[in-house]
DNA sequence: TTAGGGTTAG
């Protein structure tokens, strides 16, 4: 299962911390300007009451349906005589906004009752709310049902079906429609954007632009942006704004944010910024969107600075520029920095139903801090799925993956469905504790009891499951049996288990099919290459080597970082530049002859290159997860936890050997490697060697 | 007095 995914930019951003290795000044996130918060309004039970004794019932329902207290303000209708199609649109409003269903059935239901004849208008408002909470029936019942429409019906039913539902058949509403507007066009334009078909997007905006009765405004030129970035096309996103500043439509804040989406989501950071430098108006959507591209190009610094400018600017960050940022600190595997984040959030308020509260999981969980990422689920109100799921991993790659089964059956109880992801996380889970059997079931429960498409990502953990328990034939009958094409990560995770059986026949079936899908791969070349070193076939192992430098795949480099007061620092293998590498040099050199006289024996078959064993083991002993774990302990006092962080797999030395470590200096030792946690206490790691 | 736009996670 992909865990930490590190791009080429990624790493940029890495090697170029080790410069600079702390997060600048700037990034000392300043005072929050705003002391505000949510969900603490106090109760306006007193006035609603006096509102109701004197039949004020629509100035209470205001109230309630401001407080989100929807089931209350419909109750409230049994007690007024004759409602007026006023208070019935205001809770219908509501119920779109809350996207209750349930209470816009209620308000339907009462209105059948009292004999109130609705008129054009309420019927548009059931067509929108009934579309939107995604009960897509009702509302084309309601569409059909209706004596007159007008234009405005059209639409909303247009705009409700390319939502939430199937756009083409928005697209045939669209094609019988008696007559269009320009809301009929750009609710086409962003249906197929939401449905994440943007190049239909972009041909109905070009079909817009050559019928001759309708412009283009604002609203299809901002959609238009989104469905550029979402292919991404700079060319259609230049030619937009080509458009945009001949037509003066540059006058809106919205436009200018899809602008510099579109050029950051085009992967032209620089020009994303100097759209965001020339904005008159900015507010929290252009400043998040500018964060996340900076955060999605790799520029954490940047990313980070821009957040704490956005903090003293005044404007309040929203749950999307939260999220954000946590996702990055989840990303790098900054947990103070995350920290630092939450406290923000709590001091400034923030919704507990929103997904920044879902992303607080996720970054707790990621950074190794499940007890937090408990702490902060447990705070929910009402925990989403995302919440669960995060969860769910949490557990399973921390080494308590039975809990984390004991989690999903909560969630089964709690009533939410579980999706494709959440099965990802259970298999990960039984993969984790080794329970092959209990994987298989749930497996197979994907399909026949949750009624879910198996997806490849459930493919190649059950494969993954299989082949690590060496059960290959079960794991290629799976693979010929499948109904999808067998991806890249399946064939990953057979030719691993084919490295821990050492099974020579399979892995080299399993590595040709990743030359034909990710010849770039150097990771397919190493583990094939040190699956013949382990067997002693050195001549196969060379011609992976010639066959690497034939075409030029280079190996990816291993690196290790560690957080200490705030600072980042990053070791590569057999790195010498950090300034106190003499110390760690020095450290590692007399730990390594105690671990001997505790039994250690170095593994090296893990070593790509056939060189004297003495050398081999040299070469061990740089690693750089041990380079890191090593700065740690003599960075910080006795008895701290060290958390270290490594962008590839663990080695299997390194992993004997920080046992040792782990008891030798009397230390929990956390390493978070690129598929999970490994937590090293007094000789034993938490993975129980299984990985 | 209804319908259309930009930021979003496991």
């Amino acid at each position: 299962m992909k865990f930490l995914s590190l791009k080429a930019s990624h790493y940029a951003a890495l090697l170029f911390s080790k410069r600079d290795l702390s997060f600048s000044s700037k990034t000392q996130l300043s005072k929050p300007p705003i002391q505000k918060t949510f969900f603490k309004s106090s109760s306006k039970d007193g006035l609603i009451s006096r509102l109701c004794e004197d039949k004020k019932y629509k100035e209470a329902i205001d109230i309630l349906c401001d407080q989100k207290r929807l089931r209350e303000a419909v109750q409230l209708l049994n007690r007024i005589q004759r409602p007026s199609a006023l208070i019935y649109s205001t809770l219908l409003q509501c119920c779109l906004k809350e996207r209750d269903l349930e209470q816009g059935r209620r308000v339907h239901d009462h209105i059948r009752a009292s004999g109130f004849v609705p008129g054009l208008f309420i019927f548009n408002r059931f067509i929108d709310m009934y579309a939107k909470c995604g009960s897509l029936g009702d509302a084309q019942k309601m569409f059909d049902e209706m004596p007159d429409k007008d234009l405005c019906s059209w639409n909303t039913m247009i705009s409700g079906y390319a939502k939430v539902g199937p756009v083409d058949e928005a697209r045939r509403l669209f094609d019988e429609m008696p007559e269009r507007d320009n809301f009929s066009w750009s609710a086409m334009i962003s249906g197929y954007v939401r449905q994440d078909r943007p190049r239909e997007a972009l041909e109905f905006y070009r079909m817009m632009q050559k019928s001759q009765t309708f412009k283009s405004n604002k609203f299809t030129v901002s959609s238009a942006l989104a469905a550029s970035a979402v292919v991404p096309c700079l060319r259609s996103g230049k030619e937009i704004h080509g458009y945009i500043m001949r037509t003066g439509l540059d006058s809106d804040e919205v436009v200018w944010s899809a602008l510099m989406d579109m050029y950051g989501k085009c992967g032209s950071i620089e020009e994303a910024r100097r759209v965001f430098d020339k904005m008159g108006n900015r507010d929290v959507v252009s400043w998040t969107a500018m964060i996340d591209r900076y955060f999605e190009d790799g520029r954490r610094e940047e990313g980070f600075a821009l957040f704490s400018e956005l903090m003293s600017s005044g404007i309040r960050p929203n749950e999307f520029t939260y999220a954000g940022v946590l996702n990055a600190c989840a990303d790098h595997a900054a947990e103070d920095l995350g920290k630092q984040v939450h406290g923000y959030m709590t001091r400034l308020g923030f919704d507990p139903f929103s997904f920044a509260a879902s992303a607080l999981v996720h970054m707790y969980s990621k950074c190794g801090n499940i007890e937090n990422a408990k702490r902060v689920f447990k705070g929910m109100p009402k925990p989403d799925l995302v919440s669960w799921t995060s969860l769910i991993v949490g557990y399973a790659q921390h080494g308590q993956p039975n809990r984390a089964l004991q989690i999903f059956e909560l969630l089964l109880k709690s009533g939410i469905k579980p999706d494709h992801v959440t099965f990802v996380g259970v298999l990960s889970a039984c993969t984790h504790a080794g329970l092959v059997d209990k994987g298989l079931e749930y497996f197979s429960s994907i399909k026949s009891k949750h009624k879910l498409n198996r997806t490849a990502d459930h493919y190649a953990c059950i494969v993954d499951l299989l082949a690590r328990a060496g059960r290959f034939e079960e794991a290629e009958k799976i693979i010929n049996d499948m109904p999808i094409k067998p991806d890249k990560f399946l064939w990953a995770s057979l030719l691993g288990g084919c490295r821990i059986h050492g099974n020579v026949e399979l892995a080299k079936r399993a590595a040709e099919a990743l030359f034909v899908i990710e010849p770039e791969n150097p990771a397919t070349y190493v583990t094939l290459a040190n699956i013949y070193a382990t067997a002693g076939m050195w001549s196969e192992v060379a011609k992976v080597r010639k066959t690497m430098d034939e075409r030029k795949v280079v190996k990816k480099p291993g690196l290790s970082w560690i957080e200490i007061k705030r600072e980042m620092h990053v070791f590569t293998v057999g790195d010498m530049s950090h300034p106190k590498y003499n110390v760690i040099h020095e450290f590692l050199k007399k730990i390594s002859k105690r671990m001997r006289e505790e039994g250690y024996v170095p593994d090296t078959n893990f070593v790509l290159h056939d060189v004297e064993e003495e050398q081999k083991e040299q070469n061990l002993s740089y690693h750089s997860e041990k380079l890191a774990v090593a700065f740690g302990i003599i960075s910080t006092p006795p008895g701290t936890p060290v958390k270290v962080f490594k962008n590839l797999r663990t080695c299997v030395d390194c992993h004997t050997g920080i046992k040792f470590i782990s008891k030798l200096v009397q230390r929990k030792i956390i390493v978070r490697d690129s598929n999970r946690f490994h937590c090293f206490e007094n000789g034993s790691c938490s993975c129980g060697d299984y990985w």
